[in-house]
DNA sequence: TAGAATTTCTATAATTCTATAGATTTTATT
DNA sequence: AATAAAATCTATAGAATTATAGAAATTCTA
């Protein structure tokens, strides 16, 4: 056995995709455990082998949906990287992050708020803190003078996650764009304006 | 009779008005035709004279929701503000908005999707719309010389648009923040970026 | 291969929710 | 006030959905 994972782990991730899948597709409410259990090729009863309840499926997807940006804005602070640099590469690590884990991002972004308040510590957690990693970055460029210094640091994060999380809106349905492209145009904007 | 509206157009209103906070509050699958009647201080089932399904209701909601919106753009466009103008002028309408109907701003963001895409037909045709006249104000921006000229209109547009509906996810939960200050910066971001 | 552990299945209780039909009350009209 | 129209109510059919319990099947291990 070389593999890490244990053939339980394996089959509980299938089943955080699969439910990743359909709350992206249907949403929290109007997707029901019998879709989740179809995908998985079981039956509906057999998914509370997994999950305690739907509730705890939609909690998973979204604790890993915000895992690796997470831990990518980690990684971006201790490397000291330009402002600019720093923009780009978020900015890029989210189109590709949108490429490949598109469900999670989705659900995350449109679906979180369908747990209810008094459960949603953990995801209120990682989120508040990746606000927090946002705004460490921001202070340290306008300390260095790479960022306008009358810009209220926490309206520009608010901004600027909007502009993060509108991608995952459309960047899904347009399947010919570059996401290159985007990442570039984007970044471009929120740097340097649209202003001739 | 110096009244416009008929007794029944306002109590419709009425009832839109209490889908449309109802909806905001759980969301569409979230909530249910008991929780409008009781806001409407009506039963259950007396909801079905003012509406046949519970998807009309949000289908109303929604176009509600937009009408206020496109209108402002189609006067935009007809007067000839310069650039930095007009974008100013849609953010102040933008937060004006989320602060006098901050219910209709959130379901049209976040619900319209909840209608199959079967009957979504007069909701897209009003999205895409607006769409549409942001797109002519960027293009004639871009050929007065006032917005940059290689910048991609369907990505600007994307990302304004995304800056815009990302406000409704967090103003409403600061209620000591100022409204003046928060179209300032989102407009300076906008135009002349972040950088320093 | 026998027994243990893991995984999936079947069947169903309990609840919730939409939508309808027809009765009833309220409001408007003459 | 009598009648007509509008608005709301009561009661319920019917469908869908979550979650549970215990049985059955599969896989692992010694």
């Amino acid at each position: 056995m070389a593999d890490k994972k244990s053939k339980y782990d394996q089959r509980y991730m299938a089943a955080v995709d699969a439910a990743a899948a359909v709350f992206a597709d249907k949403g929290y409410h109007g997707a029901g455990t019998l879709d989740i259990a179809e995908k998985l090729n079981i039956k509906q009863g057999s998914l509370y082998y997994y999950f305690p309840s739907k509730e705890a499926a939609l909690e998973a997807v979204c604790l890993e949906g915000i895992k690796y940006g997470v831990a990518y804005l980690e990684s971006l602070l201790q490397e000291e990287r330009s402002f600019a640099e720093t923009i780009k590469a978020i900015l890029h690590h989210t189109l590709s992050s949108l490429h490949d884990r598109a469900d999670y991002m989705i659900v995350f972004d449109d679906e979180r708020q369908c747990i209810p308040v008094e459960r949603r510590g953990r995801i209120r957690e990682q989120s508040s803190y990746y606000h927090k990693l946002l705004e460490q970055i921001f202070r340290r460029a306008q300390q260095r003078g790479e960022m306008k210094r009358h810009l209220d640091i926490y309206i520009s994060v608010r901004a600027f996650t909007g502009l993060l999380s509108s991608i995952s809106s459309w960047y899904h349905t347009q399947q010919d764009i570059d996401s290159e492209a985007v990442a570039e145009q984007y970044s471009e904007m929120f740097l340097g304006g649209s202003c001739a």
